[in-house]
DNA sequence: TATTGTTATACTCTATAACTATA
DNA sequence: TATAGTTATAGAGTATAACAATA
């Protein structure tokens, strides 16, 4: 567990302190409970290792061989520009392959390179590890709610893509 | 046109995209959602209301009244140097009072002004209305699900402050 | 020496507009 | 004219370190 949750909720605790009905803003809510999510996974997640934005622009890609970019963007509701930089570095780490379709050659259609499947292998199972980790103080059940809620906001129906 | 809400949605069904295990990965469903839900938020919020992190302060003193500013910045996880800044904000708008306490004379108690207790009260039934809408794929069982996973996850009990 | 808060600054993410090349 | 992607840059939000005042 995080140093950083442990360290506010006893500081919150000694002070006494109440949010009031600011605990029953979801969205606000929503936004402690992934800044919390992230702390606890990035206080277990070794330096060096890809980048989560970049990891899952890599499932993405592995899920989906030969998306658009722009398609790509619009779905992880990423700018195009900015998924023009992050498709580069994955590039210049050689994890994924960029490519000009015939069909349209304006358009730049991705894939997962051999090194890029390596990566993935290597990384998934600590990702799922850190991240059952990082919001440990969830039962089993609690979890999967809080998975089933969080596509449904996203509007991603029960298993898979939409 | 190049990027709207609405291509985002047909593209990705025209794609037939899948996340795959993405979408149990709860921490980065939590991202989605707290962006999803900001994003649908944001659309309704008028231009020139109070911000939401101002706000945010604004409610947190209101329910705990002389509330250092240190402790404050740790429980909604801003940096004490950022927590200046926006306090001195909220101070220039005449919203919140500040007060170095005779106990400790290096500390800065935090208290809501009358004109601050007039702006709650003008926002927050708005601001409820528009969190509310902004999830309103959710049931009302599910929002109140939501909301307690996520004060689970943020180290909060049921009602109120900890 | 440690703590509270401030200042200044750097870094990361995200957003916007102008540009190209294709369609 | 519209679309896919790029480039450059601006902006917000967040992080870090040095500092002053007080304990």
């Amino acid at each position: 567990m995080a140093e950083t949750g442990k360290l506010v909720q006893d500081e919150t605790e000694a002070a006494g302190i109440s949010l009031g009905a600011l605990t029953s803003t979801a969205g606000l809510m929503l936004r402690i409970a992934q800044l919390t999510s992230f702390d606890n996974f990035f206080a277990l997640y070794p330096d060096g290792a890809i980048r989560i934005s970049e990891f899952t622009v890599l499932m993405a890609v592995s899920e989906n061989p030969g998306i658009r970019q722009g398609v790509l963007a619009d779905i992880l509701k990423v700018k195009w520009s900015n998924m023009t930089m992050l498709v580069r570095t994955l590039e210049d780490q050689g994890l994924i392959a960029r490519h000009v379709p015939r069909s349209d050659r304006r358009a730049v259609v991705l894939t997962v390179t051999e090194e890029g499947k390596r990566q993935i292998a290597a990384s998934r199972d600590m990702i799922d590890r850190l991240d059952r980790e990082a919001l440990s103080m969830l039962t089993d059940d609690e979890h999967a709610q809080l998975i089933a809620l969080t596509r449904k906001i996203a509007g991603w129906p029960e298993k898979g893509g939409l």
